[in-house]
DNA sequence: GCTCTGGAGTTGAAACTTCAACCACCCTTA
DNA sequence: TAAGGGTGGTTGAAGTTTCAACTCCAGAGC
């Protein structure tokens, strides 16, 4: 950690412009979304990721890798989304620590629901204002990113195991 | 409303790297935060734009404004800012309903001991990881979302306007 | 069979955000 | 000069997220 290399008046225009779009448009989706359909953006990923999952089902910690919730977010969520009805908890049929988290009808409803509202906004804001080439170029952004994000996390375990 | 235009695969497969990557660096940056200067992301960020404004002061209004703040959270945030003695209130000259907000000489140090940590992280898993190009296309990108958020916005200012 | 390490999931407390009032003050208008 | 509406800002409650324990169970090694 020698010298830091400040950012330079172009790059912080471009951390501002990214800083600014990436939190109000996420703010603006999940306002929608708690407005419309009762429920913010991340406990609506839940419901689609459990509706796409064979069953609507999901072990807990497969529900939350893919949902990217930490363990502790994830319980707290899905007690909350219990509470409205619209998934429930069963034990798993191999693994006696385990827990199945399944989408119920109600659950499916709500999301059905929500969607509608949900696509158009995500269309209107982010598909609809950029060209075919900033979608493009978007994708490999957002590849390249967590790719990042991911090898920092692999070197991470790799020195904290040399460090053993 | 009429019918609702689903995304197509290749829209979900933007749409599902721009989520993975935003939510996951965002995390990332703000884990880094808390873990190593004891503060959110929000809350550096507040910080910083009192130190870049004349006198390290700004009305709160303002400051709302330019981080991006509802009135209600930063209300909440700059209470928990002037407990750690980062920020002080002071009621405004002009407008006796008004207040600004100072940041301390504490503050400044605590926004200067963060820096270092935070920018490299930026540096590492934004700048770092993508090319000039994509960097170029990232700026343009944010500022049409963005654009497209405050027309949005204007519109439907206009609209509730003509319902009177 | 027993221990030991680690994985699955939960819990409670504290921190942060949202929402809907709410108060105090400014400014316009009559 | 007294309404009246709008602006600046706060508050409290409810909802959400984080962090650090903690419990319970599986699998490996002996």
């Amino acid at each position: 950690m020698d010298e830091v290399r400040w950012l330079t008046a172009a790059e912080q225009e471009i951390w501002r412009a990214y800083m600014t779009a990436t939190n109000e448009f996420a703010a603006h989706v999940d306002r929608q979304l708690r407005r419309d359909a009762g429920m913010p953006m991340a406990y609506y990923e839940i419901l689609v990721r459990l509706s796409e999952s064979p069953e609507r089902c999901l072990r807990m910690s497969d529900l939350a890798e893919v949902s990217l919730f930490s363990r502790s977010r994830l319980s707290h969520a899905v007690s909350a989304l219990e509470k409205n009805g619209w998934v429930v908890r069963r034990p798993a049929d191999a693994d006696r620590r385990g827990w199945v988290c399944e989408l119920t009808d109600e659950g499916f409803a709500a999301l059905a629901a929500a969607a509608p509202g949900h696509v158009s906004t995500v269309r209107a804001h982010l598909f609809d204002v950029l060209t075919a080439e900033q979608l493009d170029a978007l994708r490999e952004i957002g590849r390249a990113i967590t790719a990042g994000l991911r090898t920092e996390c692999a070197e991470a375990r790799r020195e904290a195991e040399e460090c053993e």
